[in-house]
DNA sequence: ATGAAAGCGCTAACAC
DNA sequence: GTGTTAGCGCTTTCAT
């Protein structure tokens, strides 16, 4: 790479006339600039980027902790964040927590050497499950933000961007009772997320209303197998005539699953699911499905974030953002 | 965050001592290195990482850039690079091409700011149709290594990370042609790259070899139903009782397509496809799957772009390994 | 209009 | 054993 340094000694003037030329400074003539740019042209000069920002004390580089890449809602999510971040001008530095809390501390803990100038994470299992979150407080105090994003810790104080799921089931639920189904099932195999949760409570409450259904549920362990689980239990539980899948894949394993034993979808059974649109026509016929608008939740998490890292004088009041998911009619349901 | 300044003020020694000390230099008196740890372990002192890539003239990152997230493998390999680049003291900056050879040029100018030691990249689908490889080469010459995986670019000499895609295909179709399948067929929806061309490839020299049937290509671009077309192709070739596909979903979709139209899978037609675990349990029967090691991938192009970091001044021929997949027996074909 | 110098946080060669 | 100094590449204040 080309510095300033030797851009200077070839043009016999000094570093910071090159600086101030490169940056269109008025102090400069304008004979030097022309001549300045015209070899920084030559050579490709580029800013080093790592003495910009131990100059300016910030990376514009924002950390992000994906708990599963190989989840797509979530792989979704990055790509919404990339993309805004690289659009606002700042870089990503991604890590994996594995849903492990022990790798999503440490690289909190890593990338807080200066490496990053704030967080954009969704909260990992673990951290979930038993309710961690210092490591968070810690971050926020050293003046690193965090912008959590749909799976939150609700008593760290920090920006978030969540999906109204409750909503999502609730509505999907009254859907189906709609289509005068007799007895609705929910399928899930994330209940141990806040967001599984959510969703399960949303389903219980439309099927508590109608007063003339109980809930049934079946709750799949991840090292289960899906396939058998949702088949036997489909099986056994001849008068389910509505499915609300919780994950992204329960959904269209159970339209296969009914498909498999005889039944049509959707005249015996209707399914809803979270679901992305290439999962979706994995089932036959294609999953009516709850989109996330997991690139819309990215971006706006982005935003966020940014906004705060350009704006930190102003110790604005942290925001909750709710992202409203919608349900898209597709032929595992009884079109409107 | 704490610096070694205000570390050396608060004790009243200089700052080299501080960072002698911290750094277990034999120079350092025991009791001056126990105040100073001390110190340094109570402010949660880290070393400044833009400090040490300025000094060092390295920043221990990678850059990543991946031409579409989405896609479970690219997912799964990125998964790869992080966690053994992790292991190796190494962090990622991901950047997605979108498939765009634009994109793919900027990510790499960008980065190459300083900002990372050198680059993991698949090419992107644009960039492989027009065959651009002057990026590549120039960010090479300006020292930054690049280490290509699965869609590669002959021409740029750098080391690779690729599969046997052609023997992947040629074998599975051998197998189909030992169940004695009459006529088996190909399904991709991505002619347009490197790996779709050699997986096509092998299809066809196993076939043109039994001198029995001839080659049968359904191609599928991005832009179609891709339910539909399989569907209709199915009914409209009633003769083909064997399929390999090319890519992630057209497996799944087969599978799912024949039993929609009353055929017994693996009885009347049997399908292998390229697919991960987790996308193979949505077909049922569950699909016969080409596994690429996805993962195994990514830490090898970790260890491979490492490895010739730390040993630039050698200057080592460049390498390419081969990553054998493996086929995984399902219910989709007839167990041996 | 141009240049010298300080300083961001750190390491290391070289005094003392 | 400890301190001083220079320097990584850059911006910016303050001379000239």
């Amino acid at each position: 790479m080309v510095t300033l340094k030797q851009l200077a000694k070839e043009l016999n003037v000094s570093i910071s006339t090159v600086s101030k030329a490169l940056n269109n400074s008025e102090e400069i003539g304008e004979e030097t600039v022309r001549r300045v740019k015209e070899l920084a042209e030559l050579y490709n000069y580029k800013p080093n980027k790592v003495a910009l920002s131990l100059k300016q004390n910030k990376t514009k580089t924002i950390g992000v902790i994906i708990p599963n890449i190989l989840n797509h809602f979530l792989a979704k999510v990055l790509f919404g964040i990339e993309r805004e971040a690289t659009k606002l001008g700042y870089n990503i530095i991604t890590c994996i927590s594995n849903e492990s809390l022990e790798k999503e501390k440490e690289s909190l803990q890593i990338l807080a050497n200066g490496s990053v100038d704030g967080f954009i994470l969704a909260v990992a299992q673990e951290t979930q499950m038993k309710n961690e979150i210092d490591h968070f407080k810690k971050a926020i105090t050293q003046g690193l933000p965090i912008v959590m994003f749909d799976r939150v810790a609700h008593d760290v104080m920090c920006d978030k961007v969540i999906v109204d799921d409750f909503d999502a089931t609730y509505n999907a639920t009254k859907g189906l009772l709609a289509e005068n189904r007799k007895q609705i099932a929910f399928v899930s195999s994330i209940e141990d997320l806040s967001v599984g949760k959510l969703r399960e409570r949303g389903y219980i409450k439309a099927i508590l209303e109608t007063q003339k259904q109980d809930p049934v549920l079946l709750k799949i362990k991840s090292k289960d197998d899906h396939q058998k689980k949702i088949k036997s239990f489909l099986r056994k539980n001849k008068n389910v005539d509505g499915i609300i899948s919780a994950d992204s894949s329960s959904g269209i394993i159970a339209i296969n699953a009914a498909v498999n034993l005889g039944k049509k979808v959707p005249r015996d059974i209707s399914v809803i699911g979270f679901s992305s649109k290439s999962d979706a026509i994995h089932a036959f016929p294609k999953l009516t499905t709850i989109r996330q608008h997991a690139k819309a939740i990215g971006a706006e998490a982005a935003q966020m974030l940014i906004h705060r890292l350009q704006n930190m004088h102003l110790n604005e009041d942290v925001k909750t953002k709710i992202v409203k998911t919608s349900l898209v009619n597709n032929k595992s349901t009884k079109a409107k």
